[in-house]
DNA sequence: CTGTTAGCGCATTCAT
DNA sequence: ATGAATGCGCTAACAG
C-alpha cells in the first residue's frame, strides 16, 4: 500500500483535515482536542475524526507551542549514565511526564557547559521546565538559574539554600540503616566512603552515617574521594584497608563506589565478607552478579524521578515551589557481602 | 541583583531587541543570524548585539521551527540504559548533533509503544529525523516507518532488508577476533552465548563466530537466549557448563551477558579462567571491577552514534540514504578471564 | 452547532 | 543599509 496521497509529502495540517471533512479548521481543532465548545453534531464529528485518521494527522507541536506558549516538554539534565541511579530517575520522569502528555528532552554533561545548556533550553522555549539531577553544578550557578527562571527549575535529589523547588529521597536514613545492620552484626569500627562535601547527597548520606555511628557507639572513620565512581571506590578501599587499624566494615556512598570497594578489597587479598563487610547505598540488578553478591540499601529512585516531574508540572500550572521528600523508607537488600564482625 | 527589568517575566522577543536597539525586528533577525543580507552599519550592528546581550535574547525555537519547518532536533530511540553500549551511542549522537546546532530528544521503550512514539515524534514535528537503536522493533514495523517517512529514519547498529539508511560496526569481525584469540590459546571447543536470531546484531555476531570457528577448526556450540542481559548470560552459562562435554571457553554476545556468564560459572564452582575462559563483546569500564576482570572485544560505539547522527543530518539536507560501516577494527582488551585451554 | 478573525515569534520577500 | 508586509500551523475570542 505505498499510496502517495497526491504528491503530498509534507505533514497534513489542520486545514487539510478541514478540507477533507468539509468544515472549518477551527472546528477540527476543537473537536480533535475535545474542547468543550467543540460540540459538533455526531455526523460532522465522525467526518472530522475520519478525515484526521486517514490523513494520519498530528498537531504540529511548534505551532501549538507558539500559540499557547507551552511546549509540553520537560528537560532533564544528568551528569551521564555512569550510575544506574540516573537511568532510574530518567525512567521515572519520562513515565510521569508522558502520563500528562509531556515529552522529555534529556541532556548530559557530556557536551558543553551545563549552566549554558539549561539556560538555552529555557530561553529558547524548548521546554517548559528543567529538572536538574546533577551534583556537579555549583550552588551559586543554580541559584542564579532559579533567580532568572522562577518556577521553571526543579532540583532532583539535591537541596540548595535559597531554592525551594526540590525533591530528595531519604539518603541519610539509608546510611543510618546501613550502620544499624552492621552494628547489629557486631561491627564496632566502620569506614564510610563518600564523595566531596560539596555534593549535597554526599553530605546527607555522610551525616546520616556519622550520627548513626555516634548513636550506636560505633567508631566511624571517613574516606572522602574527589569522585564517586568505581575508581574512587577502589582507591578508597585500598586506603581504608591498609591503615594500621582497619575497619571491619565499609559503607560505600554510591553503588559504583561499592563495586570499586569490592574490587579494591579483592586486590588487597582481603576477603569479603569474612574479613571485612561491605555495603553500598542504592540498589541495582548488577549487585547480584558481583563476587561476592553486594548487599545494598535500596532507595526509591524511580519514584524520585516521578515526583520531580510531578513538581515541575505543578510549577508550570502556576503552583508554588516546595520541598518534597519521597517518603518511602530505605530498604536493606541483603546479599552476600556482609557478615558478623571477625 | 534581583533586578526585574520592568514587570517583564516573559522571554524577550525579536521585537523587544529591535525596540531597545531602535531598529526593525527584521534587521535584528538578519544580523543575529549572520545573514549575508544583514550587512548593517558597524554602529547599528553593535547596538543590536548589545541589546540582544542585555536582554539575554534567544530565538524561540518553536517560532523558528514553524517558519522554517525545521526543528533542529534529532530523536533517538533506545531500549533503555541497561547496557553501557546505549549510553555510549547516546553520547556520540549528542556530541555530533550539538556540533551542528542540533538538539537531541531521547526516548526509551520504558513507556508506550516504540512504533507509536517514533511516528508521533515525526508527525508532530518534534524532530527532523529519528535514530533507532533498538533491536526490539520488528522489521516490518521499521519498514513501514521508513516508507512513510523517507529520509527521516536512520537505523543504528542494525540492518533491515529494504532500508538503506543504517550504520553498523564490525560486530562479526569482533566475534571472529574473539575466536582467534581463544583458538590461539589452544581452545578447541567454544560456546557462543547469543540472543534471539530476530535481533540483527545477534545474527551478525553469531555468523562471525561460526565462520571463524569453522575456519580455525574449532568446535562451535551455541546457546540462544530470549534476552541479552545479565540473567540471560547467567542461565546460558549454567546450561553450557553442565553438559556432559562442556566447552573450554565461552563467548558472550553482549557485555551484560558476559557479566552474567561470570556469575553463572562462579555459582557452579567452575573457575575462570582456569577451567573455562570467558570473553564478552563490547567493552566497558566495569570490566575491570569484576572478578575475575573480564576480557572484552572493544567496538567503536561512541563513533557509531556520531556516524548515525552524521547520516541523519545529511538526510535532512536532502542527501541520499546509504549504508555505512564504521571502519574501526574491533580491539581485544585483555584482562583476566582468559587463559590457555585446560 | 459552526465560521471568521487575529496573533503567537520568526524569517523572508519586496520595497525604499 | 533598513523597514513593511506576509505567512508558517494552531488556538481562542467573538460572531452568527
Amino acid at each position: 500500500m505505498a499510496q502517495d496521497n497526491g504528491a503530498d509529502r509534507r505533514r497534513p495540517t489542520l486545514t487539510d483535515v478541514a478540507a477533507l471533512a468539509g468544515v472549518d479548521s477551527s472546528l477540527v481543532s476543537r473537536v480533535l482536542r475535545g474542547d468543550p465548545k467543540g460540540f459538533a453534531s455526531a455526523d460532522t464529528r465522525a467526518r472530522i475524526m475520519q478525515a484526521a485518521e486517514t490523513l494520519g494527522y498530528r498537531a504540529n507541536v511548534a505551532a501549538r507551542g507558539l500559540r499557547n506558549s507551552r511546549t509540553m516538554t520537560l528537560g532533564l539534565v544528568l551528569p551521564g549514565f555512569s550510575s544506574p541511579v540516573y537511568s532510574a530517575i530518567a525512567h521515572g520522569v519520562e513515565e510521569r511526564a508522558r502520563a500528562s502528555g509531556y515529552g522529555l528532552v534529556l541532556s548530559t554533561h557530556a557536551v558543553g557547559d551545563p549552566h549554558e545548556t539549561i539556560t538555552d533550553m529555557l530561553m529558547q522555549g524548548r521546554v517548559d521546565a528543567m529538572l536538574v539531577a546533577s551534583g556537579l553544578i555549583e550552588d551559586t550557578s543554580l541559584r542564579q538559574l532559579v533567580d532568572r527562571h522562577p518556577g521553571s527549575v526543579v532540583l532532583v535529589n539535591r537541596q540548595v539554600r535559597g531554592i525551594a523547588a526540590s525533591v530528595v529521597v531519604r539518603d541519610g536514613d539509608a546510611a543510618a540503616l546501613a550502620v544499624e545492620h552492621l552494628s547489629g552484626l557486631g561491627h564496632r569500627s566502620i569506614c564510610g566512603v563518600f564523595g566531596l562535601r560539596t555534593v549535597d547527597t554526599m553530605v546527607r548520606r555522610r551525616n546520616g552515617f556519622v550520627r548513626a555511628c555516634k548513636r550506636l557507639g560505633v567508631d566511624a572513620t571517613i574516606v572522602e574521594m574527589p569522585d564517586r565512581d568505581h575508581v574512587a571506590g577502589y582507591e578508597a578501599a585500598q586506603r581504608a584497608l591498609q591503615t594500621t587499624n582497619p575497619p571491619t566494615a565499609l559503607l560505600a556512598g554510591t553503588f559504583p563506589m561499592g563495586v570499586g570497594v569490592l574490587a579494591g578489597a579483592r586486590d588487597l587479598g582481603v576477603a569479603v565478607p569474612e574479613q571485612v563487610s561491605v555495603l553500598a547505598l542504592h540498589n541495582d540488578q548488577l549487585a547480584d552478579y558481583l563476587s561476592p553478591r553486594l548487599s545494598t540499601l535500596s532507595l526509591p529512585t524511580r519514584r524520585l524521578g516521578a515526583e520531580a516531574a510531578e513538581l515541575a508540572l505543578s510549577l508550570i500550572e502556576g503552583g508554588t515551589p516546595r520541598r518534597v521528600v519521597v517518603p518511602d523508607a530505605p530498604e536493606l537488600v541483603l546479599r552476600s557481602s556482609t557478615a558478623t564482625a571477625p
